[in-house]
DNA sequence: TGCGTTTGTCATGTC
DNA sequence: GCGACATGACAAACG
């Protein structure tokens, strides 16, 4: 074995360098055999007692190359925690893509087979599997967005949300719409007998109506309700709702007269009445509450129990009541659902008055309103539940990169340890011509990248440093 | 009777 | 500019 120990010029100019020690060591040489090391005749051997063992692993090129790494970084040990305190980047949502890189980190450290070279000296301290060690990152994709959360937590909700009747796209509400039988109001309703209670009320209002019908509680005053009534005896208002559902003809006879039927009596009507008559007297007949909400396919909206639906049968009966009242020849169902040029057609095939034109708007803009509302609600819950659970996910992960960052941390720590051992024990052998050792406050050993050791005097590398 | 929840509605903003 | 949709805010209904 073969230690060698001659001058370098390092980076400066050979004739202001003071002498540098290149401490190479071939794998072959003798250490007992001053001849074989020509360069370092003029510079102390090592001693005998070296292990032969750490000099053959000195000479190790990966070695040397991984203890040039290792000195390199134990110099600059900031650059040694860099990945760990980019994990304590709070922005978690916004560190965790970018954790893939830290897989990487492992090239940087020591293969454990230049670890294990060692056996009874770093094999004990360091991870036996450091080449193992990287980041398991869970495959969490590149961002967290809630559809993505909600796919990867809740697959079976998404499908429902996804295949349920109260899409916002509404692309279900336009084929639900477009798809359900035409359900024009039950015409014989409006006869005098269902309607007529002989009882007038000149100041009845209707629930719920902004469309110009209320009086003083409308903000719509563009509305033709209060033009068609200037005296203020005709409105529509949340407080006659009970009067309203409880005897709905009771104000048959007033619309009927400042209403009076416009009945075209043409095609379109006609069929809108004659397709389903039959079949919605039938439902009718069977359940007459539930006939609008499942008609208008969003029959059971989320997170609605059975009192709550009847509140919203309740709620669209009244629209019904209300257009009943004004003798509106079509469906809420209709109203809401159909598509705008669909809505529109029917629309210009009747003569509605300006009352029940904006009756009919209100009842349109109230019922999407209030599936859009539903489907926002939804959304906030659903959004509320994913992130609860992307809450726990980010803890637990905290909890196990903590775990990782205090194992590594132990880890270094003990390769910082054994390297410093190592080091002191290698500068400890070296001796200078007269045969003493190298002060380490004057000199320090260093590496280069291709496995030589340079004995670098500590002024001259402070003069560089400052140079 | 007070309180929390649900629902419908309105106002407003965005697309 | 209009319509559809989203959403915060409010009030009523209800348990």
């Amino acid at each position: 074995m073969q230690l060698l120990a001659e001058t370098f010029p390092l980076d400066e100019p050979a004739e202001s360098a003071p002498p540098c020690l290149d401490v190479s060591v071939p794998p072959t040489t003798d250490l007992m055999m001053p001849a074989d090391i020509p360069a370092f005749t003029q510079n102390p051997l090592l001693p005998g007692s070296l292990d032969q063992a750490w000099m053959e692993l000195l000479s190790l090129p990966e070695l040397q190359q991984c203890l040039n790494m290792q000195m390199q970084e134990t110099l600059n040990m900031d650059g040694f925690m860099k990945p760990s305190g980019e994990a304590q980047n709070p922005s978690y949502s916004q560190y965790l893509p970018g954790m893939d890189h830290l897989s990487s980190v492992q090239t940087e450290v020591c293969p454990p087979e230049y670890i294990n070279t060692y056996d009874g000296s770093f094999n004990n301290m360091v991870s036996p599997n450091l080449s193992q060690m990287s980041l398991n990152v869970p495959d969490v994709g590149a961002e967290f967005r809630p559809e993505e959360f909600n796919e990867l937590f809740y697959p079976e909700m998404e499908a429902k949300v996804n295949s349920g009747p109260l899409t916002s796209d509404g692309g279900n509400m336009a084929e639900t719409a477009s798809d359900s039988p035409v359900n024009p109001m039950d015409l014989q309703s409006f006869s005098p007998g269902n309607f007529s209670s002989g009882k007038p009320e000149p100041n009845v209002e209707f629930p719920d109506s902004d469309s110009g019908l209320s009086l003083d509680s409308s903000p719509h005053m563009s509305s033709p309700g209060k033009s068609l009534n200037g005296d203020g005896s005709f409105g529509f208002s949340d407080s006659d709702s009970e009067e309203m559902d409880g005897s709905p003809g009771g104000t048959e006879s007033d619309y009927t007269e400042i209403f009076p039927l416009v009945y075209l009596n043409d095609g379109a009507q006609s069929s809108l009445s004659d397709k389903s008559s039959a079949e919605q007297q039938e439902r009718k007949g069977k359940n007459p509450k539930t006939e609008p909400v499942e008609a208008s396919g969003y029959s059971k909206p989320p997170f609605t129990k059975d009192k709550q639906k009847k509140r919203s049968e309740a709620r669209l009966s009244r629209d019904e009541q209300r257009a009943k009242a004004l003798q509106i020849p079509f469906t809420v169902d209709m109203i809401i659902n159909l598509p705008v040029d669909d809505f529109n057609e029917m629309m210009s095939k009747h003569q509605l008055n300006e009352a029940q034109l904006a009756l009919v708007r209100d009842i349109r803009r109230r019922g999407k309103n209030k599936v859009a509302a539903q489907n926002c609600r939804k959304r906030k819950l659903e959004n509320i539940v994913g992130l609860e659970y992307e809450l726990d996910s980010l803890k637990e992960e905290k909890e196990r990169l903590k775990k990782e960052k205090s194992e590594r941390s132990t880890s270094l720590r003990e390769m910082k340890q054994q390297l410093s051992t190592l080091y002191q024990e290698v500068f400890g052998m070296l001796r200078d011509e007269q045969g003493k050792p190298f002060s380490p406050n004057e000199y320090s050993l260093q590496h280069t990248a291709d496995g030589t050791v340079f004995l670098v005097p500590r002024l001259k590398k402070t003069l560089v440093k400052n140079n």
